[in-house]
RNA sequence: GGGCGAUUAGCUCAGUUGGUAGAGCGCCUGCCUUACAAGCAGGAUGUCACUGGUUCGAGUCCAGUAUCGCCCACCA
């Protein structure tokens, strides 16, 4: 790829970098996944994205977390597969083209299925083309070999197999019932496509008057329509003020009709009058009591809303229009009795934005109760699936056990036709409700077996409706990978590893993928569910169509890069799986958390670029690994941190804690590797002649490999590109990063002693540092320093440290010592070490005592608060003895630098 | 009406099993030191929302309160 000698620009650019790496990786199949590859399968299948138009930031947060993971494990030698593709999201899209269709001034009845299916196949190929471009932008390590969409041919296969082995087994029903009815998109819903708002209504109280003229009742209610087509009014039979009406009679006003009083448990006698309208047909409530007490179901309502013949005078109204007439006409009567202000929860269909209406119509169940309890099952015996954050757990298990039958039919067009035909010769061409129907894989077996049952000269129909996009995208773990064929891919990859996706999704889909694939597969799709936050606005807003308030990954990706926006946004991740916030400014597209990741990666890139300008020309491997008898502390110390920080990020990713190995090695790569250790190897790398040299070389080539690799999930572009300039890698001999494998730590490098008397190196620089800027040294001038510490093990860590020291602190003249020369000097203290600084005539003396006075103050409340807790006997006695010994420790170190401080202050 | 989450530096957030608070950004000071000014060195900043409890010791555990946010729900 690069060229050898590295001559690389001192600002990273992300823009060509990125673009050859994703093609590279595609054209080479890197992620191509092969069963017969050794190692564990780790499989991962994408939340496919909906094909509505394009990705948005919670899209580029959900897969920077999969393909972390999904490298991680890669790297970590795992048979590999993630699997890519998109969902044809049936109720979205056709709302898109009826939209469109709108703005044309038609509806879908002014075209034909056909050429509304082309439209909407164009659609997908235009949109999802889009989206697949957008995924491979964020460098996704998908195998888009095997991309799939939820209705090509294969998964709709799946789909119908699905749909006959579950009539078959008496899962899926046809039948009369309430449903959810969305008057914008004319289709049934299910109970999870609506969301209850509140809003500002009324509540109307009118009184039926009782048939025998003996008085009346009075109702309340806030759809006050609905009472055309009341059949009862329900009280609680324990409700002594209405015991003696149980089986009389109302004359319903308006419509004139006898209507019985009924006693029914669900009947709050607390809330209002204690008397209860029951309208079957149009309320769910209703439903249940007209069934118990065989009330008639009276249907006023047509599919788009407006009342039908059945609601006499008010045929033809719009539902919202009909309210208004019904109240006066109500008034009129002298029926009315008041008119309350009431906010309430009025459920909304998601997708249309309009209040759903409760109407009774014939549609496609599934009978959800076996599929739910075997999930449970599964969650209970086996724990299966695993969530994390483990809250969500209750979440699930309390929806799958409340969960009741699944509408899954919509009036729409584009989906999966419902694989059902109507022998319509039974019923004179019509499909109705009684028209005997066979459910079969195609066309020609429908005819075959409608053939078998009713005769030669039948004429047979499909089922016009599609299917619920859930009921596919539920299949999809395993419809993916060739279901209902037993594949190699199937039995290799499935179950699959992990599930990521937002809570928001617990509901429509993980649900249903458990209950499918326990129903299809036997076993659970997925053994955890990493369920990850909302990506928030600067503002703390969710981002939204309708507010248009989203911030469009591109845009940030143009500006920073990939590798930047993702690891913004995953070292946003708490491990609590909370939802994160994206600074943004709106009128710059600029976004500060953006930035610093970019920061990040040109550090990389610099500290990288500084690497390979000293290695002499020479890749890792032609320089050899370091050898530990040959190395110096400092290679000692960066080497056992390595290790330190291997281990940690590992232990972090293996428990899905992807923000805090992020930030693991953010302070590792920079603190540690940049601001200390490339700093301390330059007089080496400088030093041709220095023998150690070679030693620093390794070193800083070897961790500079580390790093990379431990980094190249997190940032997959730039971290290819510089190990593959590092290494020297050329076009064809397949070298790749994405494929190496991750760091392993090596825990006898590991030396936390070493760490710790490096610290003391680390301190005392930093002490010299601090008192050179307090006495306002220049920063280039050489000064002359005295340590002094009556600890000979301290005296000893010093002078082994001794030219790290005089080189970052920029000391001339050192002098170890325990004893301190009494003169005035510029001096501090850390640990028991006393740092002095004989700045002769620049000794400005008032500075001097205020900085020891501040030190002072500060260690002399430490001292107290340490007092005070080791002369509490009970702290002495109950503590343990480590946490006792540690504070006496500090005690006494703080003490002797108030010894040390005071003899300073003395001196002045 | 249930349930969940949050409340820590000016801002955004960390804080593992209780041992006496951290980072990034921003701010202040000084540096264009031959990897990096998208940088380097130094510095300042906290009643850990409130109240009580457990404990030798609480940001951390328990109970309650307040504020904000989210999810679920068939009081008409």
């Amino acid at each position: 790829m690069t060229a050898h000698t590295p001559n690389l620009s001192s600002q990273y650019d992300p823009s060509i970098t990125e673009s050859k790496w994703q093609t590279y990786w595609e054209e080479n199949e890197v992620f191509k996944a092969d069963p017969d590859h050794p190692g564990t399968p780790y499989c991962v299948v994408i939340p496919p994205p909906n094909v509505t138009g394009s990705l948005h930031m919670g899209h580029a947060f959900e897969n920077a977390l999969i393909d972390l993971l999904v490298r991680y494990h890669r790297m970590q030698g795992r048979n590999t597969l993630w699997l890519p593709g998109t969902d044809h999201a049936s109720i979205a899209v056709s709302n898109i083209l009826d939209n469109e269709l709108r703005s044309q001034g038609k509806t879908r009845k002014d075209v034909d299925r056909d050429s509304y299916l082309e439209r909407a196949w164009e659609w997908k190929a235009e949109s999802g083309g889009t989206i697949v471009n957008q995924l491979r932008r964020l460098g996704v390590s998908t195998d888009w070999s095997r991309e799939r969409f939820t209705m090509d041919k294969g998964l709709s296969r799946a789909v119908v197999k699905a749909f006959k082995y579950l009539y078959e087994k008496g899962l899926i029903y046809r039948g009369n019932y309430l449903v959810n009815w969305c008057p914008a998109s004319q289709s049934a819903v299910s109970d999870v496509e609506t969301e209850s708002k509140e809003v500002d209504g009324h509540l109307w109280h009118f009184r039926y008057p009782l048939s025998d003229g003996s008085g009346h009742m009075e109702v309340a209610t806030t759809r006050p329509e609905t009472m055309l087509g009341d059949t009862g009014v329900a009280v609680n039979p324990n409700d002594d003020r209405y015991k003696d009406m149980i089986g009389k009679t109302l004359t319903l006003p308006i419509m004139n009709r006898e209507i019985p009083i009924v006693a029914d448990e669900l009947v709050d006698p607390e809330f209002g009058t204690g008397c209860v309208k029951v309208t079957p047909a149009h309320d769910p409530n209703d439903f249940e009591m007209g069934k118990r007490h065989d009330l008639p179901f009276i249907n006023i309502m047509n599919k788009d809303g407006t009342l039908n013949e059945n609601a006499g005078e008010f045929v033809g109204q719009d539902r919202f229009e009909a309210r208004k007439n019904v109240v006066q006409r109500l008034k009129d009567d002298g029926v009315l009795i008041k008119t309350e202000d009431y906010r309430h929860a009025v459920p909304y269909s998601d997708r249309g934005k309009v209040p759903v209406e409760p109407l009774l119509s014939t549609q496609w169940f599934v009978k959800i109760r076996p599929m739910a309890d075997r999930a449970l099952d599964f969650l209970d015996k086996q724990d299966n699936p695993v969530f994390v954050p483990e809250r969500w757990t209750k979440v699930y298990r309390d929806w799958l056990v409340a969960l009741k039958d699944w509408c899954i039919s919509r009036q729409l067009w584009w989906g999966h036709q419902i694989p059902a035909w109507y022998i319509v010769s039974e019923t004179g061409g019509e499909i109705t409700d009684s028209t005997p129907f066979v459910v079969a894989e195609n066309a020609e077996m429908a005819q075959e077996m409608a053939e078998e049952q009713f005769g030669d000269h039948i004429e047979i129909k499909q089922d016009p409706d599609v299917l619920d996009t859930w009921f596919s995208s539920g299949l999809w773990p395993f419809s993916t990978m060739g279901w209902p064929d037993k594949t190699k891919d199937l039995a290799t990859y499935y179950p699959t590893t992990t599930l990521v996706t937002g809570f928001d999704i617990i509901f429509f889909w993980v649900a249903r993928m458990t209950m499918m694939a326990g129903e299809f597969t036997g076993k659970m799709p997925f053994s955890s569910v990493y369920i990850h936050g909302l990506v928030r606005d600067e503002n703390n807003q969710k981002m939204s169509k309708s507010k248009g308030n989203g911030i469009d990954p591109l845009i940030l990706i143009d500006k920073y890069g990939t590798d930047a926006l993702r690891y913004a946004l995953v070292r946003e991740v708490a491990g609590a799986g909370q939802d994160i916030r994206l600074a943004y400014n709106r009128k710059t597209d600029e976004s500060e958390s953006v930035e610093a990741a970019r920061n990040f990666t040109n550090k990389i890139w610099n500290a990288s670029r500084f690497v390979m300008m000293n290695l002499d020309g020479q890749a890792p491997e032609a320089l050899g690994e370091p050898n530990v008898e040959n190395l110096e502390l400092s290679d000692r110390w960066i080497l056992s941190r390595f290790n330190q920080t291997t281990q940690r990020v590992c232990a972090s990713i293996d428990k899905f804690g992807m923000g805090e190995a992020a930030k693991e090695l953010y302070d590792f790569t920079w603190r540690d590797f940049c601001d200390w250790y490339i700093e301390l190897v330059k007089s080496r790398l400088f030093d041709k002649e220095n023998p150690s040299r070679a030693a620093a070389q390794q070193t800083l080539a070897y961790v500079l490999d580390g790093i990379l690799k431990l980094l190249h999930p997190f940032m997959p572009h730039i971290t290819e590109e510089v190990w593959q300039t590092l290494n020297q890698c050329q076009p064809d001999d397949e070298w790749v990063l994405a494929i190496a494998a991750y760091p392993k730590p090596n825990a006898d490098l590991i030396s936390p002693e070493l760490e710790q008397q490096f610290d003391l190196l680390i301190d005392t620089i930093r002490t010299i540092r601090n008192l050179r800027a307090e006495a306002g040294v220049k920063p280039n001038l050489k000064v002359q320093t005295i340590l002094q510490s009556e600890n000979e093990q301290e005296r000893q860590i010093i002078t082994s440290g001794e030219t790290y020291i005089k080189d970052l602190a920029k000391v001339e003249d050192l002098t170890v010592s325990d004893t301190a020369p009494e003169q005035k000097m510029f001096a501090g203290v850390t640990g028991t070490v006393q740092v002095l600084l004989p700045l002769e005539g620049l000794v400005d003396v008032d500075a001097l005592r205020a900085k020891l006075t501040k030190d002072l103050g500060k260690v002399d409340g430490e001292i107290k608060s340490l007092q005070g807790r080791l002369n509490n006997p009970k702290f002495v006695d109950k503590a343990p003895e480590d946490v006792v010994q540690g504070a006496r420790d500090a005690l006494a170190e703080a003490e002797k630098q108030a010894e040390i401080l005071k003899g300073r202050l003395d001196q002045l």
